[in-house]
DNA sequence: GGGGGTTGGTTGTCTTGACAATATTCGTGT
DNA sequence: ACACGAATATTGTCAAGACAACCAACCCCC
């Protein structure tokens, strides 16, 4: 309640209120600049990212839920977003007799070479995004992004490398 | 590509791009918490969002697409929202004589009823998601996400004030 | 005072997200 | 070997988001 008397926050209940409004407005303003982008090419943000992490992995590949649970944001429906890269023949799934339960995916040639045409455009999205900050301010606030997950995510989780 | 040697970014192409990413799982993670709450009412995090908004005008009422532009996020699809809420009785449509195109939309009793249901739930949801920050971090933070939209929002932005 | 353009909302349609229910396959204990 | 449960993925179903087409009311202005 003492929060509330900030200055800046008599239109929010509480400065923490205010911070997340700001960060679901801000995601969702650089999401636009994204979705522009990335819709040129008929992809959604997820699926380009699924691509970037089977590439990180080629010629390897991954399990169908070990790549969803590496995805930037939690997603119930990996099975059928892989259905739509496969169809466009950007993945591939495979099934091992030593454990047929697994459904492995791997990006193929096309799906790198798909990358590869997105490049330059995607860095420049990114700059268009958040270019106009410095470096200093852009680690500044990967660090209180990371401090704001830190308790919500736990210890052992997934996503510390991509 | 020279912020790409940054040794924090090997894995991310670009600091723009990690911060970016670092973003959107933050909003994800805290959204997720967002939705648990709103969820045991059977409402969206924009519903709630909309109804705040109409509460902040009550007893007074707002045109429909005004409304949709103040919400956080953009969203297309107003009208069906709004539907969703009004087959609840949470907020009525009413049409004026003096311009016939509007439609005014206004938060009932029951509305209101419900975001003081949910009022204490919500500041503590809040809490959850960011309590552990400071007041200075989060002011900080408010300040680098101001200037992250800064360039991207029209001048005379809509939401300047909510 | 009746086109022509503009504003404000609604509806149609397709895609995507959420969540539960359902196969399959594997491991494990007996 | 067989039953049981856990792990992995797919499918069904419904709600929500995106985008375009459409309708209805107003404004003008010649």
């Amino acid at each position: 309640m003492a929060l509330s008397t900030n200055k800046r926050s008599v239109r929010f209940d509480s400065t923490e209120q205010e911070a997340f409004l700001n960060l679901w407005r801000t995601y969702d303003c650089l999401k636009g600049l994204e979705e522009a982008v990335f819709g040129e090419y008929q992809l959604s943000a997820q699926q380009y990212n699924a691509l970037r992490l089977l590439r990180a992995v080629h010629p390897g590949s991954m399990p169908t839920l070990a790549l969803g649970r590496r995805l930037i944001s939690r997603s119930p429906d990996t099975t059928r977003m892989l259905d739509r890269l496969e169809d466009r023949h950007l993945v591939i799934r495979v099934r091992r007799s030593e454990n047929r339960r697994v459904v492995e995916i791997a990006i193929t040639e096309s799906g790198i070479q798909l990358l590869d045409e997105m490049a330059d455009r995607v860095v420049a999205m990114h700059r268009a995004q958040l270019g106009h900050l410095c470096e200093a301010e852009l680690c500044a606030l990967v660090e209180i992004l990371k401090r704001i997950r830190q308790p919500h995510e736990a210890v052992g989780s997934h996503w510390l490398n991509d």
